[in-house]
RNA sequence: GGUGCCAUAGCUCAGUGGUAGAGCGGGGGACUCAUAAGCCCUAGGUCGAUGGUUCAAAUCCAUCUGGCACCA
């Protein structure tokens, strides 16, 4: 039975590229997680986007002297080239700069007015009397008052590391953009009622059986919202972002970002099912209960994806239904990751320590990327990208392991039998047997990435292709081919059935080595759809979006027979053995100062 | 300061009460279809430290050390 799958990855600020950490966190777990799901048959709908409004994003302006518009449509037409060259297969990776997740996000506004779940509250804020604007923490800089330290930062003190709970504990405030000085000065905004929503029906959600979820996630969680909520401000002063929908005094004011971007879930599967031509279609996500939404995250979201967005979403019920106590969907699981190193430092845009993938992608192949990050992915804890691991890994386990069974096949069935896929004539025992165990293989490796155990998922599918090369060892078809051709002949027809199979076991991780498989086992169509860059006109408003046209997929989760008598294509190699020496080389290039 | 997660073979990790595991790397062997890949055999660990509960602890509890994160 086909069920409704709503994958949603964190929205990246478009302020900066994408680093590898990036990539396994979120992008490429949620990708082989709709792979699979779209292998089985399932319903899914993978969603992001570009986060236009963030404050990273304005900072980002100021710096290299362009519009907020532009810096994000810089990085946001990047975002895309790097996801189809990457494979990472969003149904639709649009923006929060469009006039649909303004009017979606202002909805969800009006809805938790009108359901109480809002209040306005006076607070001091540090304004410029120069320039008449209110100023972020981060544009603020001043004298700390712990350690004197002139230069300290309206968030932290670089010098002596103190957090501050706000830029008003500086001394002799000043604005970081034109170093005028600054004063407090009383501005009003909308705070969510969070411990309202808690009583009403967070706090139990939390505490419904959530066994399934990792346990630093609900741990979090649980903690988090047991420790008591306070009201959280969902408006701020700036110009640059979603206006508020209200008629008094907030003409200067947009909706805070916290707010707004993780609605990007909701507009984005909203404006996916307008662009479709079914504009209700994305009920069947939102509203159905038996639908289930996965939200993968770095570690560093986990209270606003857990926290915050479920209380927005209970706070909204309602929303665009006749029934007034409809309830939205909430997070089945949120399997965030948590971190990944390089070369045991942090990854740092500033300090240039990172992989940047879409340069990345010039000196390699996606499909080896891809496995590197899947082995190496942060499912339990930090973990750590080296080069010379990049290279082992390929040329000892995907070369080695899978890449060379692939190739030794083929390339018997090429020598021995012109290409021909040989007659079985009657299995053995042993034949049946491994083609057994590879079809119980597909219920295992499901159950691994159906419950997000991707590291796991790569383990078994790796632990079958052993298999496969155990069974050409014991049958050795190039004995056997001069003293018992029909034997040879059987033994090939076996493997080349199984690495049928295990290329859909493979499919949700390696999508584009599994596909030049599938063409050289002569099957027909592709596994997947197609990832295609499309230009989206609103009344005021144009984005360009990546969207995933499913028409040609003919991918099943299941081994499908290859006919004895096809005719196969000649082989290629699906992987490039690398040379170590790639790995200082690398290395090399990171320590060189840009 | 508080809370949570983590610490197991050279490396990456699995293992939540019943005789310490896998992959990679290391050593040896037979083979040769294959990207000198694959296959077979093998070495290697007082399971971060200390104490406790138990017939039995990598596993449960306490304390400590180190790493990461969040909160203050």
């Amino acid at each position: 039975m086909a069920e409704f799958v709503l994958v949603c990855i964190a929205w990246p600020y478009a302020n900066s590229d994408i680093h590898q950490g990036n990539v396994t966190g979120s992008h490429l777990p949620g990708d082989i997680f709709a792979r699979y799901h779209r292998l089985r048959g399932d319903h899914v709908l993978m969603v992001s986007g570009s986060d236009s409004h963030g404050t990273p994003v304005t900072v980002k302006a100021e710096e290299v002297g362009q519009s907020n518009l532009e810096v994000y449509e810089h990085y946001h037409a990047r975002f895309l080239e790097l996801f189809r060259g990457l494979g990472i297969s969003y149904d639709l990776f649009t923006s929060t700069h469009t006039e649909n997740h303004f009017q979606v996000s202002q909805d969800i506004f009006t809805r938790l007015l009108e359901n109480g779940y809002l209040y306005r509250k006076v607070t001091p804020q540090m304004y410029s009397p120069e320039t008449g604007t209110f100023l972020p923490d981060r544009y603020v800089e001043g004298t700390c008052p712990n350690c004197g330290y002139t230069g300290a930062r309206g968030d932290q003190c670089d010098n002596c590391n103190t957090l501050f709970e706000s830029a008003a504990q500086l001394i002799n405030p000043r604005s970081k953009r034109d170093n005028t000085s600054l004063v407090l000065r009383d501005t009003e905004h909308f705070f969510l009622d969070l411990p309202a929503i808690a009583e009403d029906s967070l706090s139990a959600w939390i505490h419904d059986d959530k066994e399934y979820w990792r346990p630093q996630v609900i741990n979090f969680a649980r903690n988090f919202i047991d420790q008591g909520l306070i009201g959280r401000a969902v408006t701020r002063d700036m110009d640059w972002g979603i206006p508020v929908p209200v008629e008094d005094g907030y003409d200067d004011k947009v909706l805070y970002v916290w707010f707004e971007a993780v609605i990007g879930y909701l507009s984005a599967t909203i404006e996916w099912a307008k662009n479709s031509g079914d504009p209700d279609a994305w009920r069947e996500w939102w509203y159905k209960p038996a639908a289930r939404t996965f939200y993968f995250i770095g570690k560093d979201n986990i209270p606003f994806h857990t926290v915050f967005w479920p209380a927005q979403l209970l706070g909204a019920r309602g929303l665009y239904s006749d029934h007034p106590d409809a309830r939205l969907n909430l997070p089945y699981d949120v399997p965030a990751n948590e971190f990944m190193n390089m070369e045991g430092r942090k990854i740092s845009g500033s300090r240039h320590w990172g992989v940047w993938m879409l340069e990345a992608l010039d000196r390699y192949d996606p499909d080896p990327l891809r496995y590197y990050l899947t082995t190496n992915m942060p499912e339990t804890r930090d973990s750590d990208w080296s080069w010379s691991g990049f290279i082992e890994r390929n040329n000892n386990e995907l070369v080695a392991n899978w890449g060379n069974l692939v190739n030794r096949v083929l390339n018997m069935t090429r020598r021995y039998f012109d290409g021909v896929v040989p007659e079985p004539g009657d299995l053995t025992a042993a034949d049946e047997a491994l083609l057994t165990t590879l079809d119980a293989g597909f219920a295992t490796v499901a159950e691994f990435y159906d419950g997000c155990k991707f590291r796991a998922a790569v383990g078994e599918i790796l632990r079958l292709s052993t298999l496969v090369n155990q069974y050409l060892e014991e049958t050795s078809p190039w004995t056997t081919i001069k003293t018992d051709p029909a034997a040879a002949g059987r033994a090939l027809y076996v493997a080349l059935q199984a690495i049928n199979g295990l290329k859909v076991l493979w499919a949700p991780v390696l999508p584009f080595t599994s596909q030049a498989l599938h063409e050289m086992l002569g099957e027909a169509g592709t596994l997947f759809g197609e990832q295609v860059v499309r230009r989206y006109d609103e009344a005021t408003h144009s984005h360009m979006a990546l969207t995933y046209d499913a028409g040609g997929a003919a991918g099943r989760w299941e081994r499908a027979s290859i006919p004895a008598g096809r005719q196969l294509p000649p082989p290629r190699t699906l992987f490039k053995k690398l040379e170590p020496e790639l790995a200082e080389q690398e290395l090399a290039a990171l320590s060189r100062p840009l």
